[in-house]
Formats: structure tokens, C-alpha cells, sequence
DNA sequence: TTCAAAATTCAAAGCGCTTTGAGTTTGCTA
DNA sequence: TAGCAAACTCAAAGCGCTTTGAATTTTGAA
């Protein structure tokens, strides 16, 4: 059978409240007796019942996601992979998960009703839309949170965890650019989402700078799916001048770029080049293509570590991790980009 | 401010336990009294302080859920799908999930750990392996647990959802060789896990009662990604006398596997038949595919949502599902199953 | 009308932890 | 060697619920 604190404290001779603060890191402890505590710990295999500290805290020990169940983003591998960061830090910690399966319209609600269920003492937004109402709600729900991602046309006064999606796509346009290309193509996330807004930007803002305009024309938004980005890429080539270069908004959508370019027969890097967001997905290695590609790489699991270990923080009141960190996609140059093909 | 159960039995100038007996229909409450008790809960918004009931009941109120991080299982597509389901049918009872990402040699260890803990109680056992010994160790546990699969080879005494994956195979084969076809590939999932291994029996059956050989040869065992069901298909190709008809485990295979024909230049259900296992995952349906696939259905949400109410209703000794339950398969004939062609 | 049984209701004791406010020691200064 | 602050340690009071065992009221047969 499992000991409990009074037991612990029994057998060291020791109230319940030295024990206790013992393990909670207090300062007011003999050093040597934490020790003693400590060891004891160790042999005895204690370890404090959640649902007592929750309730004398006050805390719930678990955070609040909202899994969104709209067409092509639930169960979306993207949320997969990100969730497995956010279980392997908050395991970590003890903390639990509430998962809320939510459609879109009913997200601020559900929400609004984790929150006042006390169940949760954290909650976490992923999906941020352009002018996204859901974070003057989170901001007026007084529970820590912490945004994946960053809205627009607001002030950015919200801890946020992002990456830089316009530096990315920028200096992946830009690459295209140096490399001779001129007419290039997008295969984007779903327009409404802010990284697919930026990413966007990015592309724009490297041709501006070049002297080229953006056309319109061969900006595609899809679902990220290997299908729509199969999709998008016929119909780039059934244009009358295709395109030489095209940047797909993640892996998933390239493998499908990368089909519909095999099937008119063009060779990868040579014909016609492709930078990919690579969100590093276990399963679709950018390197493991028949052209290994070129991407944007950014670890969606360790944004999702890190957005727990803040979130917990927060939470705990411990350590001090910055409120917004933006982090910076790396450019990895593989063989399915080349120059322009002579036209 | 939320009420809490002193307050609103102060408000009705009622006991705690009469209060407390009310809300968990407990027979010995006056039936007025029940009434009176609801409606202020109503107007109140009362809502019972989880931790404190956890911590009064001892039942930790969550499900633990042992996330695989192996390559090419973690952050699975059909792991998301089927956490939706279970994340569905959690919250609606107020549980919490307790997502464990494990490696599979330390998955046991894992599951020990959760269980001693005290923070579940209940567990969740998926991707079963032939003779799993994790499944011995649940049954040591005592702690409720539900299978998802079946083990094979020890005998099936203890909780689980499956699905009948011999028949969904059997019944998919039986339909091609009565369509004339005489050499049928498989790509199936994994070698270790039991539902592949059920459905390359069910094939084999079929092909037996029907006086057809199986050839190893024509049976490929691949990751559950696009990409290996690409090169599966593609090695189908280079033999002499490649198949006229390709079996799938998950339409996420036969994505590659429609590739990979298209590549050849072969028209799907006329010149080669397939039909694939459908999960139901929202983003790749078959009957968006450009030609329609055959396929052998079962909801994998509806199996995660499933089998969430029948842990639940364990844990709280309310209902009585079941304690086995195998599912049968659809099979759902569309465009991409024909006559074999004339050879 | 009476009284035991059935139907309700209640006070109080936990569940296992944290934390407050008050002791008890110890170490220095004067 | 007294006296006081600093360093430790402790007893006890919750946190908000469930549940036990007892008290009270109602019901119905005698």
C-alpha cells in the first residue's frame, strides 16, 4: 500500500507540515532533515495524492485544450504532433490535460465554460484567426494562457509562443529569388489562419524587395492535407507559363506538390524547385523524399513542450520564461532547390 | 463567485448530505426535496468541486492513456482521430486524460507507473501486439483497463473493443475473387500488430475457400503512411505478373497505393481494383478520392468515444456495457473495384 | 390512539494535503 | 551569562466533498 504524508512524517519522527515543506522546496528547512526526507521518499515510494494537493491548493493540476473537430484540422497531424510535446512536459510535471472537442463556432463557449468549471488552470489556443475574438476573451478570463501562434491587427499583449513565419517564407523566397526564379508559386494553410497570413507576407515582402510582383494568381490556400496540396499543384500547371518555383506551407502539403510534379514529368530541383515548412512530423521526413527538400524547419512537438513547460510554470509561479518568444525557422537546403531552369 | 455545496445547502436550509445525496441520486431524498435541490443548482450554476470530490471518493475522476512515440506510430493520424473520440465522450463526464508519451520498451514500466500513482483510474491499452505481454500486466493492475484489439494467441478474457478484422478482410477479398481476380496484393500495417495480422488472415481465407494459393510474395507489411504505401505499390509493379487487385489496411496507404498506379498508368477499377480499410478520418475520405475507393469501414472516433463511456461507466459503477465487444466492418462498394481485366 | 418500521434528514468525521500562527532551539551580541 | 534574533519545527485549521451512524419525522398496522 501506498504511504501517505502522515505516515511519511510518522515514521521520521516529523510533523506533516516539515515533511511538506520539505518536499515543496521551502526554505525554513533544516538541510540535513530535508535530506532525511528525501531519502525516506525514496524508499518508500511516496508520492503525494493529486486530488489532496488540488484541493488544498486550489489549483486543478491540469490544463485545458480545446481540440478544434473542423474539416481538415481535427485530427490533422500537425495537433498530433504537437500534442505529444505538450504530454511529454506536462507528464512530466503531473499535470493532466482536459480535451475539449470543440466545433469553431462554439470554441469561445467552451472555453468560457472550462475555465469556469475550475477544472483547469491553464488553457492554451492554437488556430489563431486573423482578428481573433478568442483572445480578448482568454485575456478578460483571468487563467493564465498561452497562444500558439499570434493574432493580427492587435496588439500583441498576450503571452504567445510563435515562429516567424513572414523571416521564414521570406528567406525561403528570397533563396528562389537568388537562385534565378521568378515566377513562384504558393501552396498555403487556410487563409484565415494568421501563419498563413505571414507566411504570405513574407513571400510578398522578399519579392518587393527584389523588384517583382506578387501574383496573385499563384497564391493557393488549402487545408494541409497531401490531397489539396496535390490539387493546388495541377492546377498551377495547367497555367500557360507554371511556375519554377513553389513553397509549400508544410511536408504534408508537398507530398502532394511533389506528386502532381512527378505526373507532368518535371524533375524535382532541376525543372522546377520547392521549399516545404517542415514542422518536423516523425512520419513525413523531408529528407527521406526521392528529392530530398528543401525547408523551413521548425519543431511543432517542441512548441508544444515548451508552451506547457510555460504554461505549468505560470501556474506554479516558479522559474521565469519569457511571455512571448518568437522563434526563428531554420533555412536547411536540400536538393529540391536549383536554379531556374533556362526558359 | 462559484457556490460551493456549504453555501447552497445554507440557501435551501438543507444538510451538506442531503444536498450531496440529491445531486448523486441517492433513492433516499425526499422527491420534493430533489426538485428544490436541482432547480437552485440551475439557478446557482453550482458545480461540484472536482478535486474535492476526487479526493473524498478517492477516484481520481481521469483516464491514462499510454501515447506511442515509436516512429511511425506517434502523432499517428489514426491516434488523433481516435483521441478525438475519447476526448468527446471524457468531457462530457468531467474526466481527465493523463497522456503518457512512452517508448514501447518502456511502455510497461509506464503503464506501472500510472497505475501506482493514483492519478487514473482507468487505462487504455491500443496498438496490440501478438502475444502482448502489457496485457498480462493490466490484468495484474486492478485497476479497470479496455483493450483496443485483441491479443492472439492467449486467450481473450479480459475487456476489449475490437473490431473483426479477419471478416472486414475476408469479406473484402471474397468480393474480389468473385470479380475474377486471381492475383490480389496486400498492404498491410505493421507485422507485429494483431489487427494486421487478423487481416491477412481473413484474406488468406478467403483465398483458400476459394481454391486460390496466397502468395507471401504479394503481401507487403508497411508503416500507416502515404509514403510507404507508394513504395509497397511500386514493388507490386516491377514483377512480372503484377496484381490486378490491392487490398489496403488504411486509406491513408492507398493514398500512395492510387499514386503509384496512377504513375503506371493504370485506371483504377478497370484496370486494377482496390480496396482499402476507411477509419473514418475526416480528412481523407474515400469517396473524394478521384476515383472512389472500395472500402472496408469502421469509425475509429466512434471506437475512441466508445470505449471512454465504457471505462467510465467501470469507474463509476453506473450502466453495464458489455465487457467484449467486436465490431463488424462495413464494406462499402464505390468505383474503385471492377471485373478483372481480361489477361 | 399507540408504536414499530419506513422514510427523511442531519451532524460530524474523514479524504491527504498546504499553510497559518505559534512554539522551540540555536547562535550571537553585549 | 543574559537576551534576542534567526533558524527550525510543530499543532491545528482548513480546502469542498462523501459517507457513516444517529436523529427525526411520517406512515400504517394493531
Amino acid at each position: 500500500m501506498n504511504v501517505n504524508l502522515k505516515q511519511l512524517a510518522e515514521m521520521l519522527g516529523l510533523s506533516q507540515t516539515t515533511v511538506s515543506r520539505a518536499l515543496n522546496g521551502y526554505p525554513e528547512v533544516n538541510a540535513e532533515t530535508r535530506q532525511r526526507v528525501l531519502s525516506a521518499v525514496r524508499e518508500t515510494g511516496y508520492r503525494p495524492n493529486r486530488a489532496a494537493q488540488r484541493l488544498a491548493t486550489g489549483r486543478a493540476g491540469s490544463i485545458g485544450l480545446v481540440m478544434p473537430i473542423a474539416q481538415g484540422i481535427d485530427s490533422d497531424v500537425h495537433f498530433g504532433e504537437f500534442l505529444a510535446g505538450l504530454g511529454e512536459e506536462s507528464v512530466r510535471h503531473d499535470f493532466h490535460f482536459v480535451i475539449n472537442p470543440s466545433a469553431p463556432d462554439d470554441e469561445e463557449a467552451t472555453f468560457k465554460r472550462l475555465a469556469a468549471s475550475g477544472n483547469v488552470d491553464a488553457l492554451f489556443l492554437a488556430y489563431v484567426r486573423a482578428n481573433d475574438p478568442r483572445i480578448a476573451m482568454l485575456k478578460s478570463l483571468s487563467i493564465p494562457f498561452v497562444v500558439h501562434g499570434r493574432a493580427i491587427g492587435q496588439p500583441a499583449d498576450y503571452p504567445f509562443l510563435d515562429i516567424d513565419n513572414t523571416a521564414a517564407f521570406y528567406d525561403a523566397a528570397r533563396l528562389l529569388i537568388q537562385l534565378g526564379h521568378r515566377r513562384i508559386a504558393l501552396i498555403n494553410g487556410p487563409a484565415n489562419l494568421t501563419f498563413s497570413i505571414r507566411r504570405k507576407k513574407g513571400m510578398q515582402r522578399a519579392l518587393e524587395e527584389n523588384g517583382l510582383p506578387f501574383d496573385e494568381s499563384l497564391s493557393q490556400h488549402s487545408l494541409m492535407t497531401d490531397e489539396y496540396g496535390h490539387r493546388a499543384m495541377q492546377q498551377f500547371f495547367e497555367r500557360d507559363e507554371p511556375p519554377t518555383a513553389v513553397l509549400c506551407s508544410s511536408t504534408v502539403i508537398a507530398l502532394g506538390a511533389v506528386r502532381a510534379i512527378n505526373k507532368v514529368g518535371l524533375q524535382l530541383g532541376t525543372d522546377i524547385s520547392l521549399i516545404a515548412h517542415d514542422d518536423v512530423l516523425p512520419m513525413l521526413k523531408p529528407e527521406n523524399f526521392s528529392v530530398p527538400l528543401t525547408t523551413t524547419r521548425s519543431s511543432l512537438r517542441a512548441a508544444g513542450s515548451r508552451i506547457a513547460a510555460r504554461l505549468i510554470s505560470r501556474i506554479m509561479k516558479t522559474g521565469d520564461y519569457p511571455d512571448q518568444e518568437l522563434w526563428r525557422a531554420e533555412l536547411i537546403v536540400r536538393a529540391s532547390t536549383g536554379p531556374a531552369p533556362k526558359s
